[in-house]
DNA sequence: GCCAACGTTGGC
DNA sequence: GCCAACGTTGGC
């Protein structure tokens, strides 16, 4: 894989069974209204990248399963929906300020928990767990990734 | 360009 | 619900 990625969701809202339950076991990852992190689904991701997918703001946060880019930057539909909690009226077509990308299944994991992951070594570096991080997207290196297989297959 | 006010994130 | 931390907004 090319590259790998940390993405956060709110289960209640997109959850891994929802992505496990979706058709092709694919969903449209939309919703992101930061720009550092449009700027990694527009310009760093690229299909087959692998992506570590993240409960978030629940009652246990962690890691629940993996999963891989699917599909290229494409204008993120939510922001011209006046219905959608993401809706943008400053967005057009035009010139859309948010995209979106497939992201698709690769397996449900046991939850990696946040507690477990800040007690891990090897993973005490990724950006997630930063202080004051506040991105939905975060890169993941190589290393981390293969340390969260590591503990995820253990 | 500065920066105060405000809004959001997200763990606890 | 609390609150630290950070992003965004908008007046100047």
């Amino acid at each position: 894989m090319p590259g790998y990625w940390l993405m956060k969701s709110e289960p209640d809202e997109a959850s891994i069974d929802h992505l496990s339950q979706a058709p092709q076991q694919t969903l449209p990852w939309t919703g992101v209204r930061n720009y550092q992190a449009r700027n990694f689904l527009r310009d760093a991701m690229q299909p087959g990248d692998g992506v570590l997918f993240y409960h978030s703001s629940c009652p246990a946060p962690g890691i629940a399963g993996l999963a891989r880019i699917s599909g290229p930057a494409l204008p993120d539909t939510t922001q011209f929906d006046p219905r959608s909690p993401y809706f943008d009226p400053k967005s057009t077509p035009d010139s859309p300020r948010w995209l979106q990308r497939d992201v698709t299944l690769l397996r449900k994991t046991r939850l990696l928990s946040l507690a477990e992951m800040k007690a891990t070594p090897a993973l005490a570096g990724m950006q997630v767990l930063r202080r004051g991080n506040r991105l939905s997207i975060t890169p993941v290196t190589r290393e981390e990734w293969q340390a969260v297989l590591a503990l995820l297959d253990a």
